[in-house]
DNA sequence: GCGACAG
DNA sequence: ATCTTGTCGC
């Protein structure tokens, strides 16, 4: 697919801080978004060395599920040399380069694109799910593992898959607690871009019928894996792949 | 000032 | 994120 990146990667904080807040404002955050979604994609990206700093071998991973079978019909890898550090709240500028390499190899256009962190869960209300969103044109939702702003009443969030809780920053909410599988932690659900909160939990709910993660998740997880391990032991081979 | 801090 | 041994539970 066709990825427009109408911009240079920032490299310094100053205007990476900048560019967030000159496209918050793009970010659509109201639904309903995709209700029954065919194609949904899963994005991650695995680090070697200490996975901090600059320089860095990095692999993205982008993989295409059909909902119906939850099978993947599509992968993609990118790697690439990391340029900006790892600082919360400025965590996209650290795979949105690959991941985007990665995204322009993809053959389907996914009808929503699940990230690996926050999307409006963030203390600027641009998270790596907004970021990505508003580059695509695409819905886009956060699916974290552990929160990073925000608070919720573990007294709202019963034990059972499909509970959940709302997750309030600054009296606002900005996403869901979700449980997606009975008595394992939940996981953090924020809107990205083009969708809402009630139906980007109902498609991660609908992803993960068996494990605590989106499929989505686990498979990008496994696929970047694989794709550093491969950068790695053979840095002279072709680094960008698809298939599918 | 101090602690916390997506992946 | 990544590096890691052992351990508890189904």
């Amino acid at each position: 697919m066709r990825v427009d990146v109408p911009y240079d990667w920032p490299t310094d904080e100053a205007s990476a801080l900048a560019l967030q807040d000159r496209l918050r404002p793009l970010a659509d955050h109201r639904g309903p978004g995709p209700g029954h979604p065919r194609l949904v994609a899963g994005l991650d990206v695995a680090y070697a060395g200490d996975g901090r700093g600059t320089g860095d071998l990095v692999a993205a991973a982008v993989v295409v599920i059909d909902t119906a079978t939850l099978e993947v019909v599509e992968r993609a890898t990118a790697t690439a040399t990391s340029t900006f550090p790892y600082v919360p709240g400025l965590f996209a500028y650290r795979e949105l380069p690959a991941l985007v390499e990665a995204l322009r190899l993809l053959r389907n256009t996914p009808e929503l694109l699940l990230c690996d962190g926050h999307g409006l869960a963030h203390p600027r209300r641009f998270g790596l799910a907004c970021h990505l969103g508003v580059l695509t044109g695409l819905p886009a939702a956060g699916v974290a593992k552990t929160p990073f702003v925000g608070a919720y009443d573990p007294a709202d969030l019963a034990g059972t898959r499909g509970s959940y809780a709302d997750l309030v920053d600054a009296g606002e909410t900005v996403g869901r607690v979700l449980r997606t599988q009975d008595g394992v932690k939940p996981v953090f659900v924020s809107t990205g871009h083009l969708v809402d909160l009630p139906t980007a939990c109902a498609q991660v709910l609908a992803l993960a019928p068996a494990y605590r993660l989106p499929e989505t998740t686990r498979q990008a997880d496994r696929l970047s894996r694989d794709a550093l391990a491969e950068a790695a032991a053979r840095p002279d081979a072709p680094a960008d792949t698809v298939e599918g």
